[in-house]
RNA sequence: GCGAGCGUAGUGUAGUGGUUAUCACCGGGCGUUGCCAACGCCUGAACCCGGGUUCGAGUCCCGGCGCUCGCACCA
């Protein structure tokens, strides 16, 4: 960090010019909750919409949206009741609240892996001591978790729920539906932008811890057992910093790191590219980015593989994508929760077809005879050869021995053709810190320079992301010139996917001054001679170049 | 969550119990044949919230909220 003050400058800028504000400020302000401003209101749109184009690219995804409201169960099958809860105990004598876990570290190899009644059973039976006072009384063990809670419907008929720590569950719990859409064809992806909450403990560092923050998932789901054939041509020519667990870093390229055995799934490799091309395309210097694989102990409950891409800014090396391998995780739980199937069919390139010739029970004798068993000794009727004779004495899998004669059995013969089999996919997720990735592009993008000795900022935003696109300036308001500038402003702003700024105060230097610190990349200004002749001055924001160009050929 | 520091116009600040609350940039209006925060005139805007001490509180005390830092915590 060579800070010297400019993180304040930045931020006090983002402020004065309404890129971010904290919220709900005339109020005392809350904590971990930000504003988009009349400024950086667009530029937040502008990049959720710029991720949706980028990944739609692929062409076997969709886009879904799910509430944010999410009842209780959903979160406990995918493991965030468990997982994102801290359990809490407090001292009977000082009153100071650890973590119980924390506290039973002597007593146990593993104590975060504990449920609450194991930590307070071995709390009780162990009683260490307060860190605090030194104290051995603990009150029970409650848990804290991570999540806003709510209540989903009123009294007595409302049902717990959560505001949703993610918004991937929703892909999730729409696999069925996605599945249909796409012909039962996998691989396929579910996406979403929306809105995500975590009632962090100590929210900091500005934008990149929040309670409340902006964030962009896609779920691929893919058959484990197919390869994956990408493409990763296009990044051939491009070097990438990566951080390979306990190894050192790297600058290689995406192809010859997927060769080398540094990422291991091509389709991973492949994200990793879409990624990096994203972040550079709304103006993350590639120098101050890189990509990280978590360590073992530090993947999330779910994952089995993660990269993380990391941009340099004035924080240090912050996370701001997450790129997890979960495997068949998330599906499996929420099968297991609700009964429901949530699987792919695959069809066998040749149907698999099994002959049975053996034997079996008959069940009109072996169901009275052996009652209960019966189903025991079916199955260890089943698993005989065939040149077994009748009696003979069976040891059914719960350990008892019982005879079966020849009028409890049959032959069993049958063929069994399978034509397919259903799995549950595998995901990738691609998951995306919005509000980090919008900090670290205004911290990229904010230049502080000199201009004729004088201090001078500007942004030098993409104009992919850039919050307005023309400012509009009449050198003066007379003669007509104002109203001819007002015309071409509304002019562009009635072209779609434009927004103009018509700005007729202070003097023209200070205009562009304005303009260049919440980075509009062009500037147009209306001056006496248009109205002689039509052309304006268009001027770079980067370069301060000027040219005249007719007011009709400005698209 | 604990500890320390801080909280005054949009921003940065001055202000050690009595001021019409300081200064600068800033914002707005008008003028300017004028093109990179130029200039002139006019003008706008603040003591985080609540309680207490006091004749009197921006200033002292207590609580809350927020910010920063350290520790703890952390998909």
């Amino acid at each position: 960090m060579t800070d010297d003050g400019r993180l304040d400058r930045l931020s006090g800028m983002l402020k004065r010019r309404g890129f971010i504000l904290p919220a709900f400020e005339i109020h005392g302000g809350a904590k971990g909750l930000y504003d988009f401003g009349p400024v950086g209101g667009r530029m937040h749109s502008k990049i959720n919409q710029f991720w949706r184009d980028h990944w739609l690219k692929l062409g076997n995804v969709v886009e879904i949206s799910c509430p944010t409201v999410t009842p209780y169960a959903v979160l406990e099958a995918s493991g965030h009741v468990g997982e994102f809860s801290d359990f809490m105990t407090q001292c009977l004598n000082c009153e100071e609240a650890s973590r119980a876990d924390t506290l039973l570290e002597a007593h146990h190899p593993n104590p975060d892996a504990l449920k609450m009644e194991e930590l307070q059973a071995l709390l009780f039976e162990t009683l260490p001591p307060c860190p605090a006072c030194g104290a051995q009384t603990w009150s029970e063990v409650s848990a804290q978790n991570l999540m806003f809670n709510t209540m989903i419907g009123a009294g007595e008929s409302g049902r717990p729920g959560f505001l949703r720590p993610e918004t991937a569950q929703g892909m999730f719990t729409s696999f069925n539906a996605l599945f249909r859409h796409f012909r039962e064809r996998l691989p396929f992806g579910g996406m979403q932008v929306g809105k995500g909450y975590r009632n962090e403990i100590a929210p900091r560092q500005g934008m990149i811890r929040l309670r409340e923050f902006n964030m962009a998932e896609l779920e691929y789901f893919m058959d484990p057992e197919s390869e994956q054939h990408e493409d990763l041509s296009p990044w051939a020519n491009t070097p990438i910093q990566l951080l390979e667990r306990e190894k050192e870093p790297t600058i290689i390229t995406l192809p010859e790191a997927f060769q080398n055995g540094i990422i291991h799934h091509a389709t991973l490799a492949r994200f990793l590219g879409i990624t990096y091309d994203f972040l550079v395309a709304v103006g993350i210097d590639p120098q101050r980015l890189r990509f990280r694989q978590h360590e073992e102990n530090e993947m999330a409950h779910y994952a089995e593989d993660c990269w993380d891409a990391e941009i340099e800014g004035s924080y240090g090396w912050i996370e701001c994508v997450g790129i997890a391998h979960r495997g068949c995780y998330d599906l499996l739980q929420h099968e297991e929760a609700t009964g429901k199937t949530l699987r792919a069919r695959r069809e066998f390139a040749e149907p698999r077809v099994t002959t049975i010739d053996a034997w079996t029970i008959n069940g009109a004798t072996a169901g009275p005879a052996f009652k209960a068993q019966a189903g025991l000794v079916k199955d260890a009727v089943e698993a005989l050869p065939k040149a077994t004779t009748f009696p003979t004495t069976v040891t059914l899998a719960n350990g008892d021995s019982v005879e079966v004669g020849e009028e409890h059995v049959k032959a069993n013969q049958k063929t069994i053709s399978e034509s397919g089999e259903w799995y549950t996919p595998h995901v990738l997720e691609p998951a995306f810190g919005i509000d980090r990735i919008i900090w670290h592009v205004l911290d990229h993008a904010y230049t502080e320079t000199k201009k004729n000795g004088e201090d001078y900022t500007l942004m030098r935003l993409k104009e992919t992301v850039a919050p307005v696109d023309y400012a509009v300036l009449p050198l003066f308001e007379k003669d007509g010139m104002g109203d001819l500038a007002w015309t071409i402003h509304q002019r562009l702003c009635q072209t779609s996917g434009l927004v103009s700024m018509y700005d007729a105060s202070g003097s023209i230097g200070r205009r562009y001054a304005r303009a260049d610190e919440i980075g509009v990349p062009t500037c147009i200004t209306v001056d006496h001679q248009t109205l002689e002749d039509g052309t304006v001055t268009v001027r770079d924001r980067d370069t301060t170049d000027q040219t005249r160009v007719h007011m009709d050929q400005l698209l």
